[in-house]
DNA sequence: AAATGATACGTGTATATACACGTGTCCATA
DNA sequence: TATGGACACGTGTATATACACGTATCATTT
């Protein structure tokens, strides 16, 4: 069997097929959320600041894995819509936000659907093989340096 | 121990997590591939062109797994950097591409940083956890409706 | 030949994502 | 006290991604 071929078919790029698995199953979880008004980014993001805000943007950032100028955009759709607001904070620099009672009860809707995705998957697709995906996206998390290693 | 609890924690979304290792391998491949001036995506679109070229719009779509509407600009990107063509077809609906020698000599310079990014994923993650992956996505591409299911 | 369903395409719009760059603030130390 | 590094932020720019819509062409069936 021509195994050193196969591994060359434009087919087998792991990079390139765990974005297609990261494509997909956003759709499914975006769909299903779609009663809440929320696609699963901003689920994410609200559902990390209720149960750890007050943050500000750079810490969201660590929490996410998440570039912090990505976030800041990304923030500004919430907090547009409602679901956010900006605490002020003692030191001018940082932007503190928390979480709304609109956003609150956005969440506490969306919550359903999201868990009823959760467990559908997990019947659908095994436990074992998503605790996999966490494991596997904090190793690749290490790998991919990025953050101009200390020099010494 | 409380799982129950863990299994609502932030952290605990099967998307969010491949979502977020579906950035981090892009980041790896992206660094790597940077000596060809490709980003993965767009080694992904070339070398499929390349291999089973000519292919329409729609065609590569469907190979990829993407939507089509994502590649319409996508491979507008390519187009203009002259390396892939538009070949004339007998059909004046659909666009066939092809790739050009400039890019045939990209895809040549890019393959062996790709290759050696794959050979270290395949090291230091393993080859089976590599290959799940690959089943994974196309599990839940069949999971994920989308396709307005027929009717019938 | 006319009608119709399937096929192929592109655009408008919105979100997600990251990098390069520049600004302001804090703090520790010279 | 002055200053330089660390920290927090936002914007410009570019790419990736998908959905809703509308248009043109093909092919098949009246």
């Amino acid at each position: 069997m021509p195994r050193q071929k196969d591994a060359q078919k434009p087919g087998a790029c792991f990079c390139v097929n765990v974005r297609r698995a990261a494509r997909a199953i956003t759709k499914i979880y975006d769909q299903a959320l779609e009663p809440s008004g929320l696609k699963v980014t901003q689920y994410s993001m609200l559902k990390n600041i209720d149960a750890y805000g007050p943050l500000n943007t750079s810490a969201l950032a660590k929490l996410l894995s998440l570039d912090r100028t990505t976030l800041v955009r990304n923030l500004k759709l919430l907090e547009s819509a409602g679901l956010i607001e900006n605490r002020t904070s003692p030191d001018p620099r940082e932007r503190q936000f928390i979480i709304t009672e609109h956003g609150r009860q956005t969440v506490a809707h969306a919550m359903p659907f999201w868990k009823h995705t959760q467990r559908r998957l997990s019947q659908q697709i095994g436990t074992d093989n998503l605790a996999l995906i966490g494991h596997l996206a904090s190793v690749l998390e290490g790998l991919a340096t990025g953050q101009d290693e200390p020099i010494a």
